[in-house]
DNA sequence: TTATATGCAAAGTTTTTGCAATGAC
DNA sequence: GTCATTGCAAAAACTTTGCATATAA
């Protein structure tokens, strides 16, 4: 993980110039173990920074992935989720409360051996692993209710 | 693989009507081997039935994939995509071409144990492995630029 | 000084929804 | 005959774009 002066130094080296909003936003990301949407970065960056717009958003969270700040998680249909760990591991959603979770147990060390033929010689940039199901809180939630109601 | 008369079947024991769109939605999905975007079958199926609608479309797809007909991908954050083989197997996106080639070579068996945490119960209904990079061909490509060009 | 970034609003894309008409069972 | 499904158009949701203004370097 990187602390927010790694991640404007990693801007800076980029070539990106280093703006109020974006250590605003950079700093909304740091340390985090969710995987929050530009939204959700929005709303919070919005209270320090009223003028902030969606579209700065948008692009700096785009210059992050592109220096591997964050990841960018198409796990569902609706949106795009950010995730400020960039270290291999996968994700799961859970179906029913939409919480999204790590999977740190994954060891996919053994997946970079990946090829779409056993000689084909494609490069594997990065994968991600998406497991989809019910998860554990919302499996006791529905047990209580068959008890109860059913 | 499914037929269309296995896929209109498993339709109707779901409870659908079997109407000559979804009979049309099916029969253009049965065996295929990419990966459709809901327009793509919208074009197609439009040639033999003028008045389909794309909310047919969409409307069908997600009762083919409620009864497993077709997986839903999310794999870029662009649109979904639906894959007829629903099969354990992961997808691999070429980041240049944008071409999605399946990942057969993949033994994903032993990730069926995914845990949240090692005591955690969550159910793991489905997983999808996605990887990319710059597919084979792509590459070559590159290359021969720059040795022209570069 | 100069090129890049910002904020705003408008537009673009994909997907969903409401509803009257249609068609399967 | 009944109720799900269709087609249409409009809406919704998310993300991008264009442009005048502001600002980092």
């Amino acid at each position: 993980m990187w602390t927010t002066e790694q991640g404007i130094d990693r801007l800076r080296e980029a070539g990106c110039k280093i703006t109020s909003q974006r250590i605003a936003i950079v700093r909304a990301l740091e340390g985090r173990k969710d995987h929050p949407s530009a939204e959700t970065i929005y709303g919070e960056v919005l209270r320090l920074h009223p003028s902030m717009s969606i579209a700065t958003i948008y692009g700096t969270l785009k210059m992050m992935a592109k220096v591997n700040l964050v990841k960018v998680l198409s796990i569902d249909d609706r949106r795009v989720y950010f995730d400020p760990n960039t270290n291999n591991h996968g994700h799961y959603l859970c179906e029913k409360c939409g919480r999204l979770f790590d999977l740190d147990h994954i060891d996919a060390s053994d997946l970079k051996t990946i090829r779409l033929s056993p000689d084909d010689h494609s490069s594997v940039l990065r994968f991600e692993l998406f497991a989809y199901g019910i998860c554990s809180s919302c499996q006791a939630g529905e047990k209580l209710k068959e008890r109860y109601l059913g």
